[in-house]
DNA sequence: GTATTATTTGAAACGCGTATTTAAAAATAT
DNA sequence: ATATTTTTAAATACGCGTTTCAAATAATAC
Protein backbone atom coordinates (compact mmCIF):
# COMPACT_ATOMS: atom_id res chain seq x y z
CA UNK A 1 0.00 0.00 0.00
CA UNK A 2 3.28 2.19 0.38
CA UNK A 3 3.67 4.19 -2.44
CA UNK A 4 6.38 2.80 -4.93
CA UNK A 5 9.05 4.28 -6.81
CA UNK A 6 9.47 4.99 -10.13
CA UNK A 7 7.01 6.98 -12.57
CA UNK A 8 3.34 6.73 -11.37
CA UNK A 9 0.27 5.05 -13.77
CA UNK A 10 -1.30 7.77 -15.70
CA UNK A 11 -4.21 9.61 -13.90
CA UNK A 12 -7.62 8.38 -15.03
CA UNK A 13 -8.15 12.51 -16.00
CA UNK A 14 -5.06 12.12 -18.50
CA UNK A 15 -6.41 8.73 -19.74
CA UNK A 16 -9.66 10.29 -20.56
CA UNK A 17 -8.17 13.01 -21.78
CA UNK A 18 -5.63 11.05 -24.19
CA UNK A 19 -8.76 8.99 -25.32
CA UNK A 20 -10.47 12.50 -25.98
CA UNK A 21 -8.13 13.54 -28.22
CA UNK A 22 -7.94 10.30 -30.18
CA UNK A 23 -11.99 10.65 -30.56
CA UNK A 24 -11.64 14.48 -31.68
CA UNK A 25 -9.10 13.45 -34.64
CA UNK A 26 -10.98 10.64 -35.19
CA UNK A 27 -13.99 12.29 -35.43
CA UNK A 28 -12.24 15.00 -37.87
CA UNK A 29 -10.67 12.88 -40.09
CA UNK A 30 -14.07 10.64 -40.45
CA UNK A 31 -15.98 14.08 -41.20
CA UNK A 32 -13.57 15.23 -44.00
CA UNK A 33 -12.62 12.03 -45.48
CA UNK A 34 -15.11 9.11 -44.70
CA UNK A 35 -15.11 5.51 -42.82
CA UNK A 36 -12.33 4.63 -44.67
CA UNK A 37 -10.06 7.56 -44.14
CA UNK A 38 -9.69 6.76 -40.61
CA UNK A 39 -7.36 4.24 -39.77
CA UNK A 40 -4.93 3.80 -37.36
CA UNK A 41 -1.79 4.99 -38.86
CA UNK A 42 -3.16 8.56 -40.15
CA UNK A 43 -5.21 8.83 -36.73
CA UNK A 44 -2.25 8.37 -34.69
CA UNK A 45 -0.31 11.09 -37.39
CA UNK A 46 -2.83 13.57 -36.66
CA UNK A 47 -2.88 13.01 -33.21
CA UNK A 48 0.63 13.00 -32.69
CA UNK A 49 1.76 9.89 -31.39
CA UNK A 50 2.89 6.45 -32.56
CA UNK A 51 0.50 3.80 -33.85
CA UNK A 52 1.90 1.71 -31.49
CA UNK A 53 0.52 4.26 -28.39
CA UNK A 54 -3.03 3.83 -29.43
CA UNK A 55 -2.93 0.15 -28.85
CA UNK A 56 -1.95 1.34 -25.58
CA UNK A 57 -4.82 2.73 -24.80
CA UNK A 58 -7.71 1.18 -26.88
CA UNK A 59 -8.44 -2.48 -27.56
CA UNK A 60 -8.12 -1.83 -31.52
CA UNK A 61 -9.57 0.29 -34.06
CA UNK A 62 -13.09 -0.73 -33.06
CA UNK A 63 -12.91 0.85 -29.61
CA UNK A 64 -11.85 4.21 -31.18
CA UNK A 65 -14.64 4.10 -34.05
CA UNK A 66 -17.36 3.79 -31.03
CA UNK A 67 -15.87 7.33 -29.96
CA UNK A 68 -17.57 7.89 -33.04
CA UNK A 69 -21.07 6.44 -32.38
CA UNK A 70 -22.32 8.70 -29.42
CA UNK A 71 -21.68 11.58 -31.75
CA UNK A 72 -23.39 9.96 -34.33
CA UNK A 73 -26.27 8.82 -32.08
CA UNK A 74 -27.06 12.22 -31.04
CA UNK A 75 -26.95 14.06 -34.11
CA UNK A 76 -29.67 10.99 -35.30
CA UNK A 77 -31.53 11.79 -32.15
CA UNK A 78 -31.71 14.92 -32.83
CA UNK A 79 -33.12 14.70 -36.13
CA UNK A 80 -36.04 12.01 -34.85
CA UNK A 81 -36.94 14.39 -32.24
CA UNK A 82 -36.75 17.37 -34.86
CA UNK A 83 -39.74 15.88 -36.79
CA UNK A 84 -42.15 15.50 -33.17
CA UNK A 85 -42.10 19.30 -33.21
CA UNK A 86 -45.60 20.47 -33.57
CA UNK A 87 -47.20 17.22 -33.45
CA UNK A 88 -49.46 16.21 -30.68
CA UNK A 89 -51.58 13.20 -32.08
CA UNK A 90 -49.45 10.34 -30.19
CA UNK A 91 -49.97 7.97 -33.55
CA UNK A 92 -48.97 10.97 -35.74
CA UNK A 93 -45.62 11.20 -33.57
CA UNK A 94 -44.47 7.81 -33.37
CA UNK A 95 -45.37 7.70 -37.17
CA UNK A 96 -43.35 10.55 -37.93
CA UNK A 97 -40.28 9.63 -35.64
CA UNK A 98 -40.12 5.98 -36.89
CA UNK A 99 -40.24 7.81 -40.40
CA UNK A 100 -37.40 9.67 -39.83
CA UNK A 101 -35.38 7.32 -38.12
CA UNK A 102 -35.29 5.06 -41.03
CA UNK A 103 -35.13 7.96 -43.10
CA UNK A 104 -31.80 9.15 -41.12
CA UNK A 105 -29.90 6.30 -41.96
CA UNK A 106 -30.76 5.63 -45.45
CA UNK A 107 -29.73 9.56 -45.94
CA UNK A 108 -26.31 8.52 -44.23
CA UNK A 109 -24.92 5.56 -45.65
CA UNK A 110 -21.90 6.38 -44.33
CA UNK A 111 -22.93 6.48 -40.90
CA UNK A 112 -25.18 4.19 -40.80
CA UNK A 113 -21.59 2.04 -42.14
CA UNK A 114 -19.90 3.43 -38.80
CA UNK A 115 -22.52 2.33 -35.87
CA UNK A 116 -23.80 -0.75 -37.47
CA UNK A 117 -21.63 -2.29 -39.81
CA UNK A 118 -18.36 -1.75 -38.11
CA UNK A 119 -17.03 -5.18 -38.39
CA UNK A 120 -15.70 -7.02 -35.42
CA UNK A 121 -17.35 -5.80 -32.85
CA UNK A 122 -16.10 -7.44 -30.44
CA UNK A 123 -18.41 -8.63 -27.38
CA UNK A 124 -17.47 -6.75 -23.88
CA UNK A 125 -16.30 -3.65 -26.30
CA UNK A 126 -19.97 -2.86 -27.56
CA UNK A 127 -21.46 -4.22 -23.66
CA UNK A 128 -19.22 -1.29 -22.16
CA UNK A 129 -21.07 0.77 -24.54
CA UNK A 130 -24.63 -0.32 -23.83
CA UNK A 131 -23.31 0.65 -19.94
CA UNK A 132 -22.77 3.86 -21.15
CA UNK A 133 -26.85 4.22 -21.63
CA UNK A 134 -26.31 4.90 -25.32
CA UNK A 135 -28.32 2.75 -26.73
CA UNK A 136 -31.04 2.80 -23.97
CA UNK A 137 -31.59 6.46 -25.07
CA UNK A 138 -32.44 5.40 -28.42
CA UNK A 139 -34.84 2.55 -27.60
CA UNK A 140 -36.73 5.46 -25.08
CA UNK A 141 -37.63 7.73 -27.19
CA UNK A 142 -39.60 4.89 -29.12
CA UNK A 143 -40.89 3.52 -25.58
CA UNK A 144 -41.94 6.92 -24.84
CA UNK A 145 -43.62 7.06 -27.58
CA UNK A 146 -45.36 4.15 -27.65
CA UNK A 147 -46.33 4.73 -23.61
CA UNK A 148 -48.12 7.81 -25.18
CA UNK A 149 -50.00 6.14 -27.83
CA UNK A 150 -51.21 3.64 -25.06
CA UNK A 151 -50.56 4.37 -21.70
CA UNK A 152 -50.86 1.48 -19.23
CA UNK A 153 -49.35 -0.50 -22.19
CA UNK A 154 -47.48 -3.92 -20.46
CA UNK A 155 -44.90 -4.80 -23.52
CA UNK A 156 -44.16 -1.31 -24.03
CA UNK A 157 -40.59 -2.98 -23.56
CA UNK A 158 -41.37 -5.56 -26.38
CA UNK A 159 -42.89 -3.50 -28.76
CA UNK A 160 -40.28 -0.38 -28.86
CA UNK A 161 -37.21 -3.05 -29.18
CA UNK A 162 -38.76 -5.02 -31.72
CA UNK A 163 -39.49 -1.61 -33.56
CA UNK A 164 -36.17 -0.38 -33.06
CA UNK A 165 -34.59 -3.87 -34.40
CA UNK A 166 -37.19 -4.14 -37.26
CA UNK A 167 -36.29 -0.20 -38.53
CA UNK A 168 -32.71 -1.08 -38.24
CA UNK A 169 -33.54 -4.17 -40.51
CA UNK A 170 -35.09 -1.85 -43.07
CA UNK A 171 -32.32 0.54 -43.40
CA UNK A 172 -30.02 -1.51 -43.25
CA UNK A 173 -31.68 -3.63 -46.69
CA UNK A 174 -32.13 -0.54 -48.31
CA UNK A 175 -28.64 0.56 -47.74
CA UNK A 176 -27.35 -2.81 -48.87
CA UNK A 177 -29.80 -4.08 -51.73
CA UNK A 178 -30.31 -0.73 -52.78
CA UNK A 179 -31.47 -1.20 -56.28
CA UNK A 180 -34.03 -4.15 -54.96
CA UNK A 181 -37.96 -2.91 -56.01
CA UNK A 182 -38.59 -2.10 -52.28
CA UNK A 183 -41.74 -0.72 -51.69
CA UNK A 184 -41.71 2.98 -49.80
CA UNK A 185 -40.09 3.74 -47.34
CA UNK A 186 -43.16 5.13 -46.21
CA UNK A 187 -44.94 1.80 -46.90
CA UNK A 188 -42.55 -0.43 -44.96
CA UNK A 189 -42.52 1.79 -41.98
CA UNK A 190 -45.97 1.73 -41.91
CA UNK A 191 -46.11 -1.75 -42.03
CA UNK A 192 -43.76 -2.06 -39.53
CA UNK A 193 -45.66 0.03 -36.96
CA UNK A 194 -49.23 -1.96 -37.67
CA UNK A 195 -48.47 -4.14 -35.33
CA UNK A 196 -47.62 -1.26 -32.53
CA UNK A 197 -50.57 1.25 -34.11
CA UNK A 198 -53.36 -0.91 -33.79
CA UNK B 1 -17.33 -10.38 -87.52
CA UNK B 2 -14.62 -12.56 -88.95
CA UNK B 3 -12.94 -14.43 -86.98
CA UNK B 4 -9.61 -12.63 -85.49
CA UNK B 5 -6.33 -14.12 -85.50
CA UNK B 6 -4.94 -15.09 -81.91
CA UNK B 7 -6.09 -17.22 -78.78
CA UNK B 8 -9.80 -16.76 -78.80
CA UNK B 9 -11.39 -15.86 -75.59
CA UNK B 10 -12.24 -18.36 -73.27
CA UNK B 11 -15.28 -19.87 -73.41
CA UNK B 12 -18.62 -19.32 -71.66
CA UNK B 13 -18.20 -22.80 -70.11
CA UNK B 14 -14.33 -23.09 -69.06
CA UNK B 15 -15.21 -19.31 -67.37
CA UNK B 16 -18.11 -20.96 -65.41
CA UNK B 17 -16.14 -23.87 -64.70
CA UNK B 18 -13.05 -21.63 -63.12
CA UNK B 19 -15.80 -19.60 -61.11
CA UNK B 20 -16.97 -23.03 -59.79
CA UNK B 21 -13.91 -24.12 -58.54
CA UNK B 22 -12.86 -20.68 -57.06
CA UNK B 23 -16.40 -21.09 -55.20
CA UNK B 24 -15.51 -24.65 -54.47
CA UNK B 25 -12.24 -23.94 -52.72
CA UNK B 26 -13.73 -20.63 -51.17
CA UNK B 27 -16.27 -22.76 -49.66
CA UNK B 28 -14.12 -25.06 -48.18
CA UNK B 29 -11.65 -22.58 -46.84
CA UNK B 30 -14.89 -20.90 -45.32
CA UNK B 31 -16.40 -24.01 -43.48
CA UNK B 32 -13.36 -25.51 -42.02
CA UNK B 33 -11.37 -22.03 -41.09
CA UNK B 34 -14.22 -19.73 -40.93
CA UNK B 35 -15.02 -16.32 -42.37
CA UNK B 36 -11.51 -14.42 -41.89
CA UNK B 37 -9.60 -17.60 -43.39
CA UNK B 38 -10.97 -17.07 -46.22
CA UNK B 39 -8.62 -14.58 -48.20
CA UNK B 40 -7.24 -13.82 -51.53
CA UNK B 41 -4.10 -15.02 -51.19
CA UNK B 42 -4.83 -18.41 -49.38
CA UNK B 43 -7.77 -18.92 -51.73
CA UNK B 44 -5.88 -18.14 -54.67
CA UNK B 45 -3.05 -20.76 -53.27
CA UNK B 46 -6.09 -23.26 -52.82
CA UNK B 47 -7.21 -22.88 -56.48
CA UNK B 48 -3.85 -23.02 -57.56
CA UNK B 49 -3.58 -20.05 -59.37
CA UNK B 50 -1.69 -16.30 -59.22
CA UNK B 51 -3.82 -14.26 -56.67
CA UNK B 52 -4.18 -11.58 -59.37
CA UNK B 53 -5.76 -14.08 -61.89
CA UNK B 54 -8.41 -14.15 -59.84
CA UNK B 55 -8.84 -10.18 -59.92
CA UNK B 56 -8.98 -11.33 -64.14
CA UNK B 57 -12.26 -13.38 -63.11
CA UNK B 58 -13.71 -11.78 -60.09
CA UNK B 59 -14.20 -7.78 -59.53
CA UNK B 60 -13.12 -8.09 -55.89
CA UNK B 61 -13.34 -10.42 -52.65
CA UNK B 62 -16.95 -9.32 -52.07
CA UNK B 63 -17.86 -10.79 -55.66
CA UNK B 64 -16.20 -14.18 -54.27
CA UNK B 65 -18.18 -14.01 -51.43
CA UNK B 66 -21.07 -13.38 -53.23
CA UNK B 67 -20.70 -17.19 -54.29
CA UNK B 68 -20.93 -18.42 -51.14
CA UNK B 69 -24.39 -16.81 -50.07
CA UNK B 70 -26.00 -18.99 -52.56
CA UNK B 71 -25.07 -21.75 -50.37
CA UNK B 72 -25.92 -20.63 -47.17
CA UNK B 73 -29.36 -19.09 -48.24
CA UNK B 74 -30.57 -22.25 -49.43
CA UNK B 75 -29.36 -23.78 -46.08
CA UNK B 76 -31.64 -21.30 -44.43
CA UNK B 77 -34.14 -21.83 -46.84
CA UNK B 78 -34.29 -25.50 -45.78
CA UNK B 79 -34.21 -24.78 -42.22
CA UNK B 80 -37.34 -23.05 -42.80
CA UNK B 81 -39.16 -25.43 -44.51
CA UNK B 82 -38.29 -28.36 -42.84
CA UNK B 83 -40.29 -26.14 -39.78
CA UNK B 84 -43.40 -26.04 -41.89
CA UNK B 85 -43.87 -29.95 -42.29
CA UNK B 86 -46.81 -30.90 -40.22
CA UNK B 87 -47.98 -27.74 -39.82
CA UNK B 88 -51.17 -26.45 -41.44
CA UNK B 89 -52.42 -23.80 -40.00
CA UNK B 90 -51.63 -20.61 -41.95
CA UNK B 91 -51.10 -18.34 -39.08
CA UNK B 92 -48.80 -21.11 -37.23
CA UNK B 93 -46.86 -21.67 -40.30
CA UNK B 94 -46.15 -17.71 -40.94
CA UNK B 95 -45.10 -17.60 -37.04
CA UNK B 96 -42.85 -20.63 -37.20
CA UNK B 97 -41.38 -19.70 -39.95
CA UNK B 98 -40.18 -16.39 -39.05
CA UNK B 99 -38.99 -18.13 -35.78
CA UNK B 100 -36.90 -20.28 -37.65
CA UNK B 101 -35.65 -17.87 -40.00
CA UNK B 102 -34.56 -15.14 -37.25
CA UNK B 103 -33.02 -18.51 -34.76
CA UNK B 104 -31.34 -19.59 -38.43
CA UNK B 105 -28.98 -16.42 -38.26
CA UNK B 106 -28.73 -15.79 -34.26
CA UNK B 107 -27.53 -19.49 -34.44
CA UNK B 108 -25.30 -18.84 -37.64
CA UNK B 109 -23.60 -15.52 -36.57
CA UNK B 110 -20.74 -16.25 -39.21
CA UNK B 111 -23.48 -17.27 -41.71
CA UNK B 112 -24.87 -13.51 -41.00
CA UNK B 113 -21.69 -12.23 -40.86
CA UNK B 114 -20.98 -13.13 -44.41
CA UNK B 115 -24.13 -12.62 -45.84
CA UNK B 116 -25.21 -9.17 -44.23
CA UNK B 117 -21.84 -7.46 -43.24
CA UNK B 118 -19.86 -8.36 -46.12
CA UNK B 119 -18.90 -4.79 -46.70
CA UNK B 120 -17.57 -3.04 -49.45
CA UNK B 121 -20.80 -4.45 -51.49
CA UNK B 122 -20.86 -2.21 -54.78
CA UNK B 123 -23.90 -1.66 -55.68
CA UNK B 124 -23.69 -3.56 -59.26
CA UNK B 125 -22.30 -6.71 -57.30
CA UNK B 126 -25.40 -7.00 -55.66
CA UNK B 127 -27.69 -6.67 -58.30
CA UNK B 128 -26.26 -9.02 -60.04
CA UNK B 129 -27.23 -11.69 -57.29
CA UNK B 130 -30.72 -9.96 -56.95
CA UNK B 131 -30.86 -10.69 -60.95
CA UNK B 132 -29.96 -14.46 -59.90
CA UNK B 133 -32.72 -14.64 -58.44
CA UNK B 134 -31.70 -16.02 -54.83
CA UNK B 135 -33.41 -12.58 -53.08
CA UNK B 136 -36.65 -12.90 -54.67
CA UNK B 137 -36.67 -16.52 -53.76
CA UNK B 138 -36.00 -15.44 -49.70
CA UNK B 139 -39.22 -13.22 -50.01
CA UNK B 140 -41.72 -15.63 -51.96
CA UNK B 141 -41.24 -18.26 -48.90
CA UNK B 142 -43.04 -15.53 -46.76
CA UNK B 143 -45.00 -13.70 -49.68
CA UNK B 144 -46.98 -17.44 -50.27
CA UNK B 145 -47.38 -17.72 -46.35
CA UNK B 146 -48.59 -14.56 -46.01
CA UNK B 147 -50.85 -15.14 -49.25
CA UNK B 148 -52.41 -18.51 -47.41
CA UNK B 149 -53.03 -16.66 -44.27
CA UNK B 150 -55.14 -14.27 -46.01
CA UNK B 151 -56.25 -14.60 -49.74
CA UNK B 152 -56.58 -11.80 -52.04
CA UNK B 153 -54.40 -9.71 -50.01
CA UNK B 154 -53.45 -6.48 -51.69
CA UNK B 155 -49.98 -5.59 -50.15
CA UNK B 156 -48.37 -8.83 -49.96
CA UNK B 157 -45.48 -7.57 -50.84
CA UNK B 158 -45.47 -4.65 -48.87
CA UNK B 159 -46.05 -6.98 -45.55
CA UNK B 160 -43.30 -9.61 -46.82
CA UNK B 161 -40.49 -7.65 -47.94
CA UNK B 162 -40.74 -5.71 -44.30
CA UNK B 163 -41.30 -8.51 -42.37
CA UNK B 164 -38.16 -10.10 -44.16
CA UNK B 165 -36.24 -6.62 -43.30
CA UNK B 166 -37.78 -6.44 -39.81
CA UNK B 167 -36.41 -10.10 -38.96
CA UNK B 168 -33.08 -9.27 -40.69
CA UNK B 169 -32.96 -6.27 -38.05
CA UNK B 170 -34.13 -9.04 -35.22
CA UNK B 171 -31.17 -11.00 -36.15
CA UNK B 172 -28.46 -8.25 -36.87
CA UNK B 173 -29.39 -6.63 -33.32
CA UNK B 174 -29.55 -10.01 -31.65
CA UNK B 175 -26.27 -10.94 -32.73
CA UNK B 176 -23.66 -7.28 -32.77
CA UNK B 177 -25.62 -6.27 -28.96
CA UNK B 178 -26.10 -9.75 -28.30
CA UNK B 179 -25.43 -9.05 -24.32
CA UNK B 180 -28.29 -6.42 -24.27
CA UNK B 181 -31.46 -7.63 -22.42
CA UNK B 182 -33.17 -8.22 -25.13
CA UNK B 183 -36.37 -9.98 -24.73
CA UNK B 184 -37.44 -13.38 -25.67
CA UNK B 185 -36.81 -14.22 -29.64
CA UNK B 186 -40.36 -15.88 -29.89
CA UNK B 187 -41.70 -12.30 -28.28
CA UNK B 188 -40.05 -10.00 -30.63
CA UNK B 189 -40.38 -12.25 -33.69
CA UNK B 190 -44.53 -12.93 -32.21
CA UNK B 191 -44.25 -8.57 -31.96
CA UNK B 192 -42.77 -8.34 -35.62
CA UNK B 193 -45.66 -10.05 -37.11
CA UNK B 194 -48.46 -8.53 -34.95
CA UNK B 195 -49.12 -6.39 -37.85
CA UNK B 196 -48.97 -9.16 -40.45
CA UNK B 197 -51.71 -11.76 -38.73
CA UNK B 198 -54.02 -9.90 -37.13
C1' DG C 1 22.65 11.96 -8.21
C1' DT C 2 20.72 6.69 -8.73
C1' DA C 3 17.31 3.25 -8.88
C1' DT C 4 12.84 2.05 -10.18
C1' DT C 5 8.76 1.97 -12.57
C1' DA C 6 5.41 3.56 -16.38
C1' DT C 7 4.88 4.92 -20.64
C1' DT C 8 6.07 5.97 -25.31
C1' DT C 9 8.60 5.20 -29.30
C1' DG C 10 10.47 3.06 -33.38
C1' DA C 11 11.21 -0.52 -36.30
C1' DA C 12 10.02 -4.74 -37.98
C1' DA C 13 7.03 -8.27 -39.11
C1' DC C 14 2.67 -10.79 -40.68
C1' DG C 15 -1.06 -11.26 -43.62
C1' DC C 16 -4.52 -8.65 -45.67
C1' DG C 17 -7.22 -6.38 -50.31
C1' DT C 18 -5.95 -4.33 -54.29
C1' DA C 19 -3.49 -2.20 -58.44
C1' DT C 20 0.06 -1.89 -61.80
C1' DT C 21 3.30 -3.32 -64.82
C1' DT C 22 5.97 -6.52 -67.34
C1' DA C 23 6.82 -10.83 -69.06
C1' DA C 24 5.46 -15.42 -70.21
C1' DA C 25 2.51 -18.79 -72.10
C1' DA C 26 -1.26 -20.55 -74.75
C1' DA C 27 -4.15 -20.84 -78.71
C1' DT C 28 -5.53 -19.46 -82.92
C1' DA C 29 -5.25 -17.66 -88.35
C1' DT C 30 -2.39 -17.23 -91.94
C1' DA D 1 6.79 -20.95 -88.48
C1' DT D 2 5.03 -16.37 -87.72
C1' DA D 3 2.10 -13.00 -86.27
C1' DT D 4 -1.62 -11.95 -83.37
C1' DT D 5 -4.48 -12.04 -79.52
C1' DT D 6 -5.93 -13.65 -74.92
C1' DT D 7 -4.94 -15.21 -70.76
C1' DT D 8 -2.00 -16.03 -67.02
C1' DA D 9 2.02 -15.22 -64.06
C1' DA D 10 5.23 -12.91 -61.28
C1' DA D 11 7.01 -9.13 -59.05
C1' DT D 12 6.26 -5.09 -56.81
C1' DA D 13 3.94 -1.69 -54.45
C1' DC D 14 0.60 0.81 -51.28
C1' DG D 15 -1.81 1.22 -47.15
C1' DC D 16 -4.27 -1.41 -43.96
C1' DG D 17 -4.96 -3.73 -38.62
C1' DT D 18 -2.28 -5.78 -35.47
C1' DT D 19 1.58 -7.73 -32.72
C1' DT D 20 6.12 -8.05 -30.87
C1' DC D 21 10.26 -6.30 -28.93
C1' DA D 22 14.03 -3.46 -27.81
C1' DA D 23 15.30 1.16 -26.88
C1' DA D 24 14.26 5.54 -25.20
C1' DT D 25 12.00 8.71 -22.16
C1' DA D 26 9.54 10.50 -18.25
C1' DA D 27 8.35 10.74 -13.51
C1' DT D 28 8.74 9.41 -9.19
C1' DA D 29 11.28 7.64 -4.33
C1' DC D 30 15.35 7.48 -2.13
Amino acid sequence: MTKSAGRPPLSETDIQEFRARVATHAMSIYREDGFDAVSMRRLSKAVGCAPTTLYAHFAGKTEILMLLWAEVLSDMEEHVRACLKGRTEPADRLREAALAFVTYWVDHPEHFRLVFMSNNVGRSEVDSFIESGNIENGFEIFRNLIRDLDPGCEDANVKSETLVAGMIGLAMCLNTISNYPWPTLSQMTRQLLSGTIS
